[in-house]
DNA sequence: AGTTTCGGCGCC
DNA sequence: AAAGGGCGCCGAAACT
């Protein structure tokens, strides 16, 4: 049995399928099955499984409890070879790469369509495109020779599986779903907001806050409108440029405690109130559809129902099976981390490589104690922070991590004059992602170089215009939070495999915080699976490294018990 | 009336 | 003086 089988879905919805060689060949004649499930069930020795779309075809395997080990999803590898080509923005479905290839007309990409609520199959592609497996072979090899052109080829390759492995969890978690009690979470709605009907048809809660503000304005005022807010300020002479919290937390006047109070709720009222519960939450789970790989620096997105911003306060509906439990882990101050080691400094690596609180070893290096100060410092350095006390600290940080800080520094310099920059895996940064305003659609830079421009948006001599800056920030950030992410996923690929003879389910995963559904019994070879999976993930993600890759684990029965 | 942008905030 | 990065989501406001 060969080692890869290439797999290629029929109108109809058969399949067809080959062997490949070593070389990636076709090593065998094609055979016809009537499914995917069937395709891979009689073949249970296949260790990696190559096909167009894994969110075309993993729905099916799970419909029918068919598992594959690996895949190689090639609409992923074009994303990713485009990228690292500096090909942004061209059509990357095998359709388009097939049509690149013999230099006809390239099909357009299908728009994304945003997910329904309730939608029973929300992975189906509507417009998914068949090609002949024989055209998957051709488009195949050829994206084979792309990957020996990138700068590191073993990192590129490693790059595409981590990114399919993604995408397989991704399948998985949107068919497991995420445990969720609807009567849980409507007693914590009720906590919080008293009545679902009561004052003006909304919660009485935040009824009683909007008349508290009104009271304190001594006029009727909405405090849903900002515009209405900024102007009531105003009229009691405390002028404020936006009703943002940061804003008003400075303000003296009776208003702005109800007022903040009556924001948070009205968050949650909107966002993840009793309409929410209503659209998203089916059987007892709570199903975003996870989207690997759906932003440009590899994290992922949910499609529906704010799947990644899912308030504190609400994890409390989130509550395991009886007789299961949550593996609730998370990667310990991971971006630090993982700026030691894609920047190899010294001292960085050596306070990475224990696994104690990183923070605070940065800190009584360069910070005299104060963690506070030294984490400012090393988030400023990595998102790029140009005021403020993270970059006051940002000096004592460079003369003790040079390396580090120069690292970003350097990735900062790239982004804003629009070469290339990309993740230690290969994941390339757009250039002229982080530009402030849109018409990024081309996929080219906006402006000219640093420097050279004749229009500078800022007349500061010498210095970038605020796009290019902003394409600097952009950069900076990238390189960590987009390694990060390469890291993550070798991660995810590894808890899978360790969970695959298990009851155990990852049912929630968001960037660098995992969650397994398991029977109680199984839950302490779940944490020791999540540890050995971090550490199996740094090593071949970077290389030999000191750098250790912690987690924080709690087994709970419930989401808002971790932590 | 339908679509896009804005303001604001949730998560990391 | 200078906006710290990435997202999604919602209603209101602003547009067509």
């Amino acid at each position: 049995m060969a080692d890869r089988w290439a797999l290629a879905v029929a109108e109809d919805g058969g399949v067809d399928v080959a062997p490949l060689g070593p070389d990636g060949l076709p090593a065998g004649p094609v055979r016809r099955e009537a499914g995917p499930a069937e395709a891979v069930r009689s073949r249970p020795d296949v260790a990696r499984w190559v096909w167009r779309s894994t969110a075309e075809v993993a729905p099916r395997l799970l419909a029918t409890g068919v598992r594959v080990e690996r895949c190689y999803d090639m609409e992923a590898a074009e994303t990713l070879l485009l990228g690292h080509e500096g090909r942004y923005g061209e059509p990357r479905s095998a359709a388009a790469a097939l049509a690149r290839l013999h230099g006809g007309p390239v099909p357009a990409d299908p728009p994304q369509r945003s997910a329904e609520p309730g939608a029973q199959s929300p992975l189906f592609e509507p417009q998914a495109v068949h090609l002949p497996l024989e055209d998957l072979l051709t488009v195949y090899a050829e994206q084979q020779r792309r990957h020996d052109r990138t700068a590191h080829p073993d990192r590129m390759r490693l790059l595409t599986a981590a990114e399919s492995a993604g995408m397989l969890v991704a399948a998985e978690m949107n068919h497991a779903g995420l445990p969720w009690r609807a009567d849980v979470h409507r007693q914590v709605l009720h906590d919080l907001l008293g009545d679902r009907y009561a004052g003006g048809g909304g919660p009485r809660r935040l009824a009683e806050l909007a008349d508290e503000v009104s009271t304190a304005f001594g006029r009727r005022v909405r405090p849903d409108l900002p515009a209405d807010v900024v102007r009531a300020f105003g009229q009691a002479g405390v002028k404020v440029g936006s009703t943002r919290r940061w804003e008003l937390e400075s303000v003296d006047h009776p208003a702005v405690k109800p007022l903040i109070e009556y924001k948070k709720l009205y968050r949650i009222w909107v966002a993840h109130g009793w309409s929410w519960l209503q659209d998203w939450v089916r059987d007892g789970r709570f199903r975003p559809e996870f989207l690997a790989g759906g932003t440009v620096t590899g994290r992922w997105v949910t499609n529906g129902g704010g799947g990644l911003q899912i308030p504190k306060v609400i994890r409390r509906a989130v509550v395991a099976d009886p007789g299961w439990r949550l593996v609730v882990a998370d990667a310990d101050q991971m971006e630090p981390r993982v700026l030691a080691a894609i920047s190899r400094d010294p001292g960085l690596m050596e306070v990475a490589g224990r696994e104690s609180d990183l923070y605070q070893s940065v800190s009584d290096r360069a910070f005299s104690g104060d963690r506070a100060q030294a984490k400012l410092a090393v988030l400023g350095a990595v998102y790029g922070q140009t005021s403020g006390d993270g970059l006051k600290n940002l000096a004592a940080l460079r003369r003790r991590f040079p390396k580090a800080v120069s690292y970003v520094d350097d990735a900062a310099r790239a982004g804003e004059e629009g070469r290339l920059v990309r993740t230690w895996l290969g994941r390339t940064c757009p250039p002229a992602a982080g530009a402030a305003d849109g018409a990024e659609e081309a996929g080219l830079p906006q402006d000219e170089p640093a420097g050279s421009s004749d229009r500078p948006q800022e007349w500061v001599p010498g210095y970038a215009s605020r796009d290019a800056r902003a394409r600097g920030r952009f950069a900076r950030n990238f390189v960590v939070q987009g390694s990060a992410a390469d890291w993550a996923l070798l991660l995810l690929a590894a808890l899978r495999q360790a969970c695959a003879d298990m009851a155990a389910e990852l049912v929630f995963f968001q960037h660098d915080e995992v969650i397994v559904h398991c029977p109680e019994e199984e839950a302490d070879a779940i944490v020791a699976a999540i540890r050995e999976s971090a550490e199996l993930a740094g090593r071949l993600t970077f290389g030999p490294t000191p750098v250790r890759f912690p987690f924080t684990t709690a087994v709970v029965e419930c989401y808002g018990d971790a932590k």
